[in-house]
DNA sequence: GGGTTTAAGATTGTTAACAAGAGTTAGGGT
DNA sequence: ACCCTAACTCTTGTTAACAATCTTAAACCC
């Protein structure tokens, strides 16, 4: 049961991603509109949204520009802090682990390990953060999600593994192996080595 | 220059600062559109864009509700976040202070000053939050103000000084002549002191 | 009486028309 | 030739009507 302002935000983002639009491109409105086939809300909705999420820049009356990735420094600030908000999130909920999160968990491993298999870039950093998403959700990091996305998504843009896909699955099946059997210290090591 | 939709989300923020709405309750598009006398886009806009930065939760088809703030463990987590990003921005970019930054950061300090003398907490807590941003973005943190926002802004919901409201003030004075006499290490160490 | 179904009301989601602002080009003056 | 102005065009901002969804409360069956 999602709005169409939901689809709309996710597809725009998912191109954003791929790269699709060059960094510092003008999004117009009415051209998305008619591409994506709804009309100009939802659009102005999912712009307003990925300016605040941080891939697009906005200004009032002239609308959004895509922003250029976070990189060098910056982003391995971005990244640390990312790490200290998971470390945070798992290390304090990991008891209220169950079932179903795991579950949850288990299932983003098996799209990521897809994705790895298909090589597209594009579709293994979406499963990447989704599989994260789910870790900090199952432990009750509701609270958290919020700002965590915001600090992760811009990293998406630069999405690059100096290894092989094969090797960023093999980390999140670590920590996931280290969830279920209920391995508190070893999964917040495999979740702070997990540098993406 | 500013849109409708901006004082709608400036206003409402306000009042959830000021802890006019109850944690939990409803709020409801129509209502806050006839109050302030505009329609429902702008009030969903602010909605959507107050979701984001955490004081609101929305559901789809259900309409938005006040979060609950943060307290104990999770407050204090997200403080040493803020800070380290605060460090991080103003070490990076120290040297880029230019006049018209410290002006703009003089100028909230004086916004800072007035509230503290008026002793109302809310007006306290903005000025406070405006002053931190203005040095962000005096130090060219222009990049990061979008998730710095979104990890204080919640905090802002609890915003109580155990010392009096005039320490509070000169804090932040502290740090203001550091930066104007150009002390990279002392306006540092004030920015780590000044805990809300 | 308890539980389920159904219809009415209330609320959010989406759309298209209209208003307002920014950018651009053509025209006139110097 | 240059600059300024004004009209035009393109884009975004706002509004109000319409559609879809959820909530509720009453009617109904068992």
């Amino acid at each position: 049961m999602t709005s169409i302002r939901e689809e709309i935000t996710e597809k725009i983002r998912d191109e954003l991603v791929a790269g699709k639009f060059q960094a510092g491109l003008a999004l117009r409105e009415a051209e998305l509109a008619e591409r994506y086939g709804v009309s100009r809300g939802p659009i102005r909705d999912a712009f307003l949204q990925l300016s605040q999420e941080g891939f697009l820049a906005y200004q009032v009356n002239k609308g959004v520009t895509v922003r250029h990735p976070l990189i060098g420094e910056d982003r391995e600030f971005i990244s640390s802090i990312r790490v200290q908000i998971e470390l945070y999130v798992v290390g304090k909920g990991f008891d209220n682990l169950d079932e179903e999160g795991l579950a949850q968990i288990a299932e983003s491993l098996k799209v990521l390990e897809v994705a790895c298999e298909s090589g597209e870039v594009a579709a293994i950093a979406k499963a990447d953060m989704a599989f994260h998403e789910a870790l900090l959700i199952a432990c009750g990091g509701e609270d958290h999600v919020h700002y965590w996305r915001q600090v992760c998504s811009r990293m998406l843009l630069t999405y690059t593994r100096l290894g092989s896909y094969k090797a960023s699955y093999q980390e999140h099946v670590k920590i996931y192996k280290a969830l279920k059997s209920k391995m508190k210290d070893v999964a917040l090591a495999a979740i702070n080595s997990n540098v993406t």
